[in-house]
DNA sequence: TATTGTTATACTCTATAACTATA
DNA sequence: TATAGTTATAGAGTATAACAATA
C-alpha cells in the first residue's frame, strides 16, 4: 500500500480548513456588522442585480425561506434595495446599494488579508496552484 | 485589478466542495450502516487505540458529550471495544475490532472511488498537486 | 390553478451545565 | 477536590409545510 493510499479523505482535510476559515471570518464580519449569509448575499449582488429572491437563494446555495430575515436586515441597514417589480408585483428586484458595495469590498479585503496569512505556510508556487485548482473545481460545479 | 483579485473567497469555494463530498459520502456510509461520526471514530482508532473518550473526541474535533451516542452504537454493532481501564476505572480504553477495521476500510475504499470521480475533472498533475498541498495544509493545523 | 414571497412548525445539531462514579 | 464519563436542558440552524398576495 503506497503512502498516497494512506492519505486522509478529502472531506477530512477540507472540513477542518473550512471551519478554520469560518472562525477567521466571523470576527471580521462582526466588525462590519454583517452576518455570514448577509455577506454571501452582498457578494452575489455585487455587479449583478437579481430578479427574484428564490433565484438569489439558489445562487448562494440557500433555501428561499432562509434568506428572508437576512434580506430584511440588509434592507434595514441600507445595504440592498428590494423593490416590487412593476411588471409582476409578486417578485422583488434585488440590488446592492453603494453603501452595501463599500461594506462588501471592505469585508472581502480583510478576509483576503487573513487568507494570505493562512496560505503563507505554502511556497508561493503551491499557493498559486492551490487557488487555480480550487477555481477549476469551483467553476465546474 | 487583476483576475486573481477577483477570485471568490476560499470559503466560498471550499464550502460547496465539502457539501458535495458529504452528499457523496452519506449514501456510502448508510450502505455500510455507520454514521459520519461513527466513521470518523473508526478512522481515528484504526491503527491506534485511544485511552480516553475525551482524547478521542478532541482528536476528531468533536465535543466529548457528542460522541457518546456514537460510541454506544459502534459498541453495540461490535465495531469497537470500550473497556474500563483496570488502573483507573474512570477511563475507557477504546479499540477498533477486526469487524470495525473491515467496515472502515470498505467505506474508505468506496469514498476514494467517488473522490477520484470528482477529481477526474482535473489533469493528473493538478490532481496530485491538489492532494499534496491539501495534506500540507492539513498537517500544519 | 400556479407562483412569489412570507410565516409557522418541527426537527436536527450543537453547546452548556448538572450529575455519577471513581480517584 | 478533581477528573472521566454520562445525562438533561436549552439554543441555534435548518427543513417542511401551510399561508397570503398576485398572476
Amino acid at each position: 500500500m503506497s503512502a498516497e493510499d494512506e492519505r486522509p479523505d478529502l472531506a477530512a482535510m477540507l472540513h477542518p480548513l473550512v471551519r478554520e476559515l469560518i472562525a477567521v471570518e466571523l470576527p471580521i464580519l462582526a466588525d462590519h456588522g454583517v452576518s455570514m449569509w448577509g455577506y454571501s448575499v452582498l457578494t452575489a449582488l455585487d455587479g449583478t442585480p437579481v430578479r427574484t429572491q428564490a433565484a438569489l437563494a439558489e445562487a448562494i446555495g440557500a433555501d428561499k425561506t432562509r434568506i428572508i430575515a437576512t434580506l430584511d436586515e440588509l434592507q434595514d441597514a441600507g445595504l440592498i434595495t428590494r423593490i416590487p417589480d412593476p411588471d409582476d408585483r409578486r417578485v422583488r428586484l434585488l440590488s446592492i446599494t453603494p453603501k452595501g458595495t463599500r461594506i462588501r469590498r471592505a469585508v472581502r479585503s480583510d478576509i483576503r488579508t487573513r487568507e494570505d496569512q493562512l496560505l503563507s505556510a505554502l511556497p508561493a508556487a503551491d499557493r498559486r496552484a492551490f487557488i487555480r485548482i480550487l477555481r477549476t473545481l469551483h467553476e465546474r460545479g
